[in-house]
RNA sequence: GGUCCCAUCGUCUAGCCAGGUCAAGGACGUAGCCCUCUCAAGGCUAAAGCACGGGUUCAAAUCCCGUUGGGACCGCCA
């Protein structure tokens, strides 16, 4: 059975890449109906918290990546990496080392200045018998021929293994270091398919030595390209949003988030819009891409935009109602007329590129009174239009049934009477009901807005001229 | 510095593995036009790319080599 896993370090939030890394692993495992294992890789125990296992939880649940097992914790197994450590020790595939972290800083820097390799000099690794002081474990690297990595998306790569050092397995507090947890546990957890970023690709020559070391064989790699930002810098906080939850917060639709992702470094034909499933049919990683990609923030607006489009009125109203308590538009407590709720989204949700642009548009279906934009006022609400607004307030007052179609002809009757154009009085009343010169047709909003609303801010902003 | 990876419009990419049907296709963004009560949406059109240099071949975006450019890794971080 194909079976793979996520396994991000909690020392930060889940960002873009993270997500993008958990989604091909998800993908690959649902499309091969195998199993998807999320493995929490804490063993930095300064850097790693709670708060980020929790974040990264809910990121991975906002998105709809689910697991079949965990989340497991590394520091919950240390001592499984321990007992693989001392046998290595024994077999001595590897060996104690006395170096102090601060010895071995103190050479690195001296190496860098020189111009050589920071590598360690394996002065420890000829020592016969045991010293008593604190030791690490190091791993006894080869010291010639080459390590061939078979990557599905890559192709064939080698390396020298003189190049590779002898790293550290077991630090001196008995906790163990990255490339060494990451073998154990994907053969314990029997990882089939190690999809992972391509920053791993330099360590994956030195896995494949403890591999062997450990007499088992190695999983499938797939090492797939780096997201940059748009300076061609590997993504970080300096481009802004790169933790998966503030899109959340900024009124992204998961879906889309999802669909972004995956075409970041995957197509599928001329395809752009995926539905899940579509996704989880198509999806190989033999059509992964080899080259980095540039985080497209436009890209994701566009295609937030079309999930909103797609996405029905009932569930856009259930995941903007945060946005709308938050903006101070409803209250939590407040029933609101599912129907009516629905009609005034259908209005909006063509013209708002997220969740927060919709909630924010909705103000003026859901205040008694909006702002009125200084500069719309400045230009529609003039001597000229103050006649006309006076006009079709007492034609309004008079519908009994408050209707899209009422209203227009109402507006149709009185510009045909007039001999004026429908602009002249379309955008005075826009202005005034929406408090801004850019809405959806103004019948419509009307009608949504209501009789007793619309006539109240009509005569607010008269009598106010 | 060493090692490794990568290279098609500004960006995401199709095409490359199995060279010809590619005077390179799609999408985002940009510009223009249409529609129009505003703004969107929608429709149509346009500008925009095979990094460079060699080689192989009747034929190269596609195969090979080099150059340049970008990225990653070199930790008792992951």
């Amino acid at each position: 059975m194909v079976t793979v896993r996520f396994a991000p370090s909690p020392t930060g939030h889940l960002h873009i890449g993270g997500a993008r890394t958990a989604l091909f692993n998800w993908l690959f495992a649902r499309h091969n109906n195998g199993k998807f294992i999320l493995r929490i890789e804490d063993t930095d125990r300064s850097r790693s918290t709670e708060e980020y296992i929790e974040s990264i939880i809910e990121a991975l649940k906002w998105l709809g990546l689910d697991w079949d097992e965990g989340p497991f914790r590394q520091t919950d197994r240390l001592d499984i990496y321990r007992k693989y450590a001392y046998k290595l020790l024994e077999e001595e595939k590897a060996y104690r080392c006395y170096c102090t972290p601060e010895e071995l800083e103190q050479r690195r820097q001296e190496s860098l200045k020189q111009g050589k390799p920071p590598r360690y000099d394996r002065r420890c690794r000829e020592i016969k018998n045991s010293l008593s002081k604190p030791f690490a474990i190091r791993f006894k690297m080869p010291f010639e021929g080459e390590t061939v990595v078979n990557d599905i998306v890559k192709g064939k790569v080698i390396f020298k293994n003189s190049e590779l050092e002898d790293l550290v397995i077991l630090r001196s507090d008995g906790t163990p270091t990255y490339n060494f947890c990451v073998v154990v546990d994907d053969y314990e957890m029997k990882i089939t398919h190690v999809i992972r970023g391509e920053d791993h690709l330099n360590n994956t020559p030195k896995q494949i030595h403890i591999y062997k070391a450990l007499g088992i064989e190695p999983p499938q790699f797939a090492h797939i390209p780096m997201i940059l930002g748009p300076d061609r810098a590997r993504l970080s906080k300096r481009h802004g949003a790169t933790n998966v939850l503030t899109y959340k917060e900024e009124g992204y639709l998961p879906e889309a988030v999802i669909n972004f992702l995956a075409r970041l470094g995957w197509s599928y034909k001329d395809q752009e819009i995926f539905t899940k499933e579509e996704l989880i049919e198509y999806f190989r990683l033999e059509d992964v891409g080899k080259a980095n990609a540039i985080f497209n923030a436009e890209k994701l607006l566009w295609l937030n935009s079309e999930y909103i489009k797609m996405t029905n009125e009932k569930r856009l109203f259930e995941l903007l109602k945060p946005f709308l308590i938050k903006d101070g538009y409803i209250k939590e407590e407040k029933q609101i007329d599912i129907e009516w709720a629905s009609k005034a989204i259908r209005s909006l949700k063509e013209r708002c590129r997220t969740l927060k642009e919709l909630s924010h548009a909705m103000r003026y279906y859901l205040l008694d009174y909006v702002p009125i934009e200084e500069k719309a006022k400045e230009k529609y609400i003039t001597e000229k239009t103050l006649p006309l607004l006076k006009e079709i307030t007492e034609r309004l007052e008079t519908l009994q049934e408050f209707s899209q179609k009422n209203i227009e002809k109402i507006f149709i009757d009185m510009v045909n009477e007039k001999g004026i154009k429908l602009g002249d009085i379309a955008q005075p009343v826009r202005v005034a009901i929406t408090g801004s010169t850019v809405s959806p047709g103004i019948y419509e909003v009307l009608e949504i807005v209501g009789k007793e609303k619309t006539l109240n801010r009509l005569r607010r902003i008269i009598y106010a001229y």
